[in-house]
DNA sequence: AGTGTATCCTGCAGGC
DNA sequence: TGCCTGCAGGATACAC
């Protein structure tokens, strides 16, 4: 659930109140969201001061003093939580807490632990970060640049856009939204769009982002902000979740579609289906 | 280079 | 009330 707006709404939160606090201490309770063991990380992040917190895609990253690095992929159900003791309740599934000097924890939590928290060394994360993707609202990549990148794949393009290797922080809902948007059957090929059409799913793309990042994410069930509030882009969804009811555009009912084994949402009128190929 | 399938997990909604 | 099935924001590994 945590995509690129999600991610952004949690680092937004954390940058202005963590960089500058040490970890005095680390608990681990489910070490299976860990990739090493639990005594190894304990002692990589116990004394380390939190340099910055920045995002990579879906990835919250934290830079450590000793120049280490710890990633967190919050994977489906993940969170990331500034708890501070008196004021908002902690929640279910803590896997790892990060305990401050202040006296404010860190928490991660993961109903389904499907999310990750990695120690990279700089040089490490360094080169994960290099196999990801251009940020799509980063400057690098202009509607030119993203044709390009189209063009050398024949994936559907709501596949094309979920693979962090071409875009990095585009999940199943933004996909879905940006494609609706900007009237581009998931279906098609993503070399089979013209400069025309890159062009204004780049700008779709961008603007669903922008608004969701305004809204603080979308909460469909599990996703909380650092402060433990529901994202408010709910409402805004035109396309995903919204099987049967009417696209706002047209009025024509929403249809489900599954591929690569996931759901895609898509108006049959607003995005003409790309032909099949077999006739 | 693609796709489909399965895996890692838990919880919730809907049908009966 | 309970049982069952299907479904969920992600990432990855496998066979084909």
């Amino acid at each position: 659930m945590p995509e690129l707006p999600e991610v952004e709404t949690i680092v937004r939160q954390l940058a202005p109140s963590v960089p500058g606090r040490r970890i005095v201490k680390a608990r681990v309770f489910r070490p299976d969201v860990l990739r090493e063991p639990p005594d190894h990380f304990r002692r990589g992040v116990t004394g380390a001061t939190i340099r910055s917190v920045t995002r990579r895609g879906k990835n919250v990253v934290l830079v450590l003093s000793h120049s280490s690095v710890l990633v967190v992929n919050l994977g489906m159900t993940g969170r990331l939580l500034l708890l501070r003791p008196g004021v908002n309740a902690g929640p279910s599934h803590v896997a790892v807490d990060l305990s401050l000097e202040s006296g404010d924890s860190l928490l991660y939590a993961d109903t389904r632990r499907f999310g990750r928290l990695t120690l990279y060394s700089a040089e490490e994360w360094g080169r994960e970060s290099r196999r990801l993707g251009p940020e799509p609202l980063g400057k690098s990549l202009d509607a030119e640049a993203f044709h390009q990148r189209l063009r050398g794949s024949k994936a559907p393009l709501r596949s094309w856009l979920l693979d962090q290797k071409h875009l990095a922080g585009v999940g199943n809902i933004y996909a879905c939204e940006a494609l609706h948007q900007a009237g581009i059957h998931p279906l098609r090929t993503a070399s089979s769009l013209d400069s025309r059409e890159s062009e204004r799913l780049l700008r779709s793309l961008r603007r669903v982002l922008r608004k969701a990042i305004e809204a603080r994410g979308t909460t469909l069930r599990d996703y909380r902000t650092a402060s433990g509030e529901e994202g408010g882009f709910l409402p805004f969804l035109q396309a995903y979740g919204r099987e049967g009811k009417p696209c706002p555009r047209c009025g024509s009912p929403i249809v489900r579609i599954v591929f690569s084994n996931r759901s895609a949402f898509l108006c049959p009128i607003c995005q003409p289906a790309p032909p099949t190929g077999t006739e």
